[in-house]
DNA sequence: TGACCTCTGTTCATCCATTGAACGCATAGA
DNA sequence: TCTATGCGTTCAATGGATGAACAGAGGTCA
């Protein structure tokens, strides 16, 4: 996972759920706590992301991780490009399927729709 | 890239071009002399791969890499998982893309043909 | 109150795959 | 023969990811 991509996933996850722990976004994302841990503070740093204080019963020193307004902006941006990448991602598979099916001799099914 | 891609890719591309290089395949595959290096190795060792002399006017110390028959057996059976690991890739990517769409708010593009 | 427990963010030594410069060697050409 | 070139091979160095361990804050209960 890039780390572009990953900034995009943290960005999207807290602006729905603020209240998750770097923990929990590391085992949503499959990745380790300490990766997690530098992306929040690089989002922090560039003032994507507020940590406020946020006491509650459940959880003992957790952070609200709020999106600024800046970060609402950044994470539409990465959206976009993010979309179009995978979009292009996709296409390319295509090709790569294509090929594989001509190489082995397979029936290519019949996909619509693709430009 | 995977080493099961990896071998997979370089069993596909020596059965095309025997008298391809270990420089030559990790500028084709994007990777280091290094890792081409150690995959050949191991492809010698499983006995999928067999190192010949060969003697030109342009190469100097190349080898001719030819596949066994395991090797062509090999190479099939990882085909077909490549392709259809691809083809999952691919319906995955849709998933995803739909999803981002619905976030943004695009249209969708009316993709046809997919299950 | 105070001792203890729990859950958090934070740190950093460790790991591991990858890299590519450097080497030895074999051949072609002068 | 001698030199240059291009090959496979090696391995020290790099860099990113990991997760155990730590310190701190708040809840809990006698």
């Amino acid at each position: 996972m890039r780390p572009e991509d990953l900034r995009f996933q943290v960005l999207r996850h807290l602006e729905q759920k603020p209240d998750m722990t770097q923990r929990e976004l590391a085992a949503t994302l499959g990745i380790s706590l300490g990766r997690v841990n530098y992306c929040v503070q690089a989002l922090i740093e560039r003032g994507f992301v507020k940590a406020a204080n946020f006491r509650n019963s459940r959880n003992k020193r957790a952070y609200l991780y709020k999106l600024t307004p800046n970060g609402l902006t950044e994470k539409a941006a990465l959206a976009l490009r993010f979309l179009r990448r995978k979009e292009q991602e996709r296409q390319a598979l295509l090709q790569e399927i294509e090929a594989l099916r001509a190489e082995l001799g397979e029936a290519s099914s019949h996909e619509q729709g693709e430009q």
